[in-house]
DNA sequence: CGAATGTCAGATAAACTGATATGT
DNA sequence: CACATATCAGTTTATCTGACATTC
């Protein structure tokens, strides 16, 4: 018996549905950004800094779904292969902004393209107006518990 | 300024907020299952047994995202707290079935309460048509890179 | 043989707890 | 003061990788 049919109606479940699709999809990133020495979260993290440049530690760490101190981590690792760099003053509080190199950017760019070309993949299956409400809905379902 | 707005344009990759929702879910069910004495793995193995009494251990482990390894360890677990037992013999192969026991089925039947809850409130943000459709098109994305 | 399974051991990753210091 | 941040240390938990024997 193949395993699709030994799980029940389980797939009928959003929760179930959504792992599935989330377990795929990183799975399926992380073979691509093998080749570049990436992983899901450094890529998360480059992502994150390209598109806001400065962000803190803390800010980094929120939006990459980790803790502060996993961040702080991950950023050991992409600042000693000199993929970003760390201001050695805060501008305000504690908070020390952190911004991409052209290395880092140079790799970002590389990356990038090798996950749009995943999520592209994907979203094959369904068309153009669906992929829209699915990120709508997707996005809806994700602000429910805050 | 708030973290939203930290986060540039990325809210419109569908990797994103895929890993978002499926984040916020999981907490949400942690957060549930915590007064069972249930992690989320635990549960979706109880479920999964629910629906296909006589699983093994590889075939959980399937369903449930993770290594054999790790489902055998799940398995040590819920078999000392007598929710599952395994048979000493095996019909085929080396695979031994697993089922759940009426205290393991009372214990799921609270746990799945608590879920679908999470689930409904989850969802409460769109529509019903909307919901069918989130589920069909998340079916067929999960299936993507398969 | 090959493929799937169960199982053992060690290694890794990621998170947690708790503490300390600093800045608004 | 409360609060957020950075950072350090130690611990726990979950997972993975690798290996080996068993069975069809």
């Amino acid at each position: 018996m193949s395993d699709a049919e030994t799980l029940g109606a389980l797939d009928e479940s959003i929760g179930y549905v959504l792992k599935q699709a989330a377990f795929a999809l990183r799975g399926a990133m992380e073979a691509e950004l093998r080749s570049l020495d990436l992983t899901v979260t450094q890529y998360a993290s480059l992502e994150l800094l390209s598109r806001s440049p400065g962000l803190s530690n803390a800010q980094l760490a929120r939006g990459a779904f980790v803790t502060r101190q996993s961040m702080d981590a991950v950023l050991r690792g992409l600042l000693s292969r000199k993929l970003v760099t760390r201001s050695p003053t805060s501008p305000y509080g504690r908070a020390l902004p952190i911004e991409l190199t052209t290395v880092g950017q140079a790799l970002l760019r590389q990356a990038s393209a090798a996950v749009l070309a995943v999520e592209r993949r994907m979203l094959a299956r369904i068309n153009k107006e669906s992929q829209q409400r699915l990120l709508d809905d997707l996005t809806a379902c994700a602000t429910a518990f805050t």
